[in-house]
DNA sequence: TTATAATTGAGAATGAGTCTCAATTACAAT
DNA sequence: ATTGTAATTGAGACTCATTCTCAATTATAA
């Protein structure tokens, strides 16, 4: 017997303190996003959960995704022409990307330089930063070779 | 009688260079782009075109819109839920923004410091950065006030 | 002037995301 | 356990930005 996830308890926490409920949709849906390592959308997440065979419409996906970001177990990593971007953020350091304009991969990268840079620059203007994103397109190192050979 | 403005001039060679016409709409299109000096988003790009008198379709304007973005007159900003929000970038240094969550005023700023960090942080990478986006999120100088009278 | 190919606009189509509402379900109080 | 209340669900309608279609128009080169 294991114990509840921690994930559960926050997300049932965080239900609870609403007056809502932690149902068996809204857990199915928390297990997938949180199982998935990288990046996901609704629709792919959506479509894994109706393949394991748990039942939960696209529209309680929609309503749980926001839910969760709410709670910040997970958040939005972008948005695209085909649909909005989402990543766990629960146990996953907050870090920014380099996207690859070749074959969509994306780097994942910290530096303590690049917050602190923000901060200063926060300061200088006066502004109050809560969050940021930062996004670096480009290519990576397979695409570089690719394009040389061509 | 005025030259032809370099964006003109800008905007049909890169046309010519494809085989590509510059008609009365995409110059109506450029003109109102050009105009403009903050952010802006298609609808309304459309909306004033159609008060100036002008005549071009909304699917002219979107059409215009994307070549001015690869000829690089005009760069996207961030896709939002209501829609692509789009800049001139001619005439406009590179610049990265803070976004304040209370009002959506947008600061634009510039560090020298910050671009330098990103090209070592590609290099350590081995990635070839080509564009990048830094949004900063949080609360402008009045909104902090505001919050604090609450 | 003419042939050719690019462009246009009106409206249909697409697709992500949200909304509606009747039926279901969880929960608290009895 | 039963019941009352309010939250939740799912199917599909709906919205809205954006793209597509295609017949009519227009620019350009010969």
């Amino acid at each position: 017997m294991r114990e509840k996830p921690i994930q559960k308890q926050v997300f049932s926490r965080f239900l609870k303190e609403r007056g809502q409920r932690f149902t068996k949709e809204r857990s199915a849906i928390l297990e997938k996003t949180m199982s998935r390592n990288g990046h996901f959308e609704p629709e792919t997440l959506y479509i894994e959960i109706r393949k394991a065979g748990a039942k939960a419409s696209r529209a309680s996906v929609y309503r749980t995704i926001s839910l969760l970001c709410e709670c910040g177990l997970i958040e939005q990593v972008r948005k695209t022409e085909h649909g909005t971007v989402y990543e766990r953020s629960f146990g996953h350091e907050h870090h920014d990307h380099m996207l690859c304009i070749g074959c969509g991969s994306a780097i994942e990268f910290y530096s303590d330089k690049l917050e602190r840079l923000q901060e200063d620059l926060c300061r200088q203007q006066g502004f109050q930063g809560t969050t940021h994103t930062l996004e670096i397109r480009g290519y990576c190192r397979k695409c570089q070779k690719k394009k040389k050979q061509t």
